[in-house]
DNA sequence: ATCCGTTATGTATATCTTTGCATAACGAAA
DNA sequence: TTTCGTTATGCAAAGATATACATAACGGAT
């Protein structure tokens, strides 16, 4: 190590949440409910998502209707009834929305990370 | 209005919260203690600031005193007693923070923004 | 026609966060 | 040495969020 040691070593992580809200400020997406969009795709079923995601039933659930009504479209075809109970499958737009999300994440990922370097640099000097 | 109106206008707006945290993830430093950091340097005083943040006392109090343990360094010099009561006033490594948070902000802005722009293009093709 | 497991939703419970007192300690200035 | 307004801190109360539980509705497959 160095001649000062690590006596002014910055310690501390940079972190950031997202979400897209209307106009008039309710939350509509969090990464929480994108988490949930792709476990739906891959699964299959609300329910099931939500095993894997950790959250309960009737939160998810109510953050996808909250979300659904503020955009004023539909994430899910929802279907109840058969032997398997139900399914609900991710529509067009939640498809497009996904993609669009993730490469809205990625591009700010690489924006957090570099000015977490430049933050770090500053408070080092 | 064109063809086709505003049917698929994407009306919602994006939101972003930064904050920093220790590596065992407590919170640390917020957007809320940067406004009070900012106000405690305009004012000379915690309670001050309190009164034009909104926040209460002693959520105020609380945070800084929280920011300060897990950073592992004071922030503001504090002082008590006195005609006035007492003061608060920023350190040195305050004021560095203060200017490396700016500056970092303002990067982020621009950054979501951009990303703002591009998400809205994809969700409205 | 019956069954099954999922969607759908209200309500009560618990958990987490913030606020609101209350009250002590402090110490420079008058 | 008394005074004053701030820092400092515990604890109860209030508010906000999330979970748990209960129960209905549904309808394709058997």
């Amino acid at each position: 190590m160095g001649k000062r040691g690590k006596s002014n070593r910055f310690n501390v992580l940079l972190n950031y949440k997202l979400w897209l809200s209307s106009m008039s400020g309710e939350g509509i997406i969090s990464g929480e409910v994108y988490t949930l969009l792709l476990e739906i795709k891959d699964k299959g079923s609300l329910k099931a998502a939500t095993e894997t995601t950790g959250l309960s039933y009737r939160k998810a659930w109510g953050d996808l209707k909250n979300a659904e009504s503020l955009l004023g479209y539909e994430l899910t075809h929802k279907t109840r009834g058969g032997k398997d109970g139900g399914r609900s499958v991710l529509t067009s737009q939640a498809h497009k929305l996904l993609e669009a999300y993730a490469a809205l994440e990625e591009k700010l990922d690489d924006a957090v990370e570099e000015a977490y370097r430049e933050l770090k640099k500053k408070m080092e000097s």
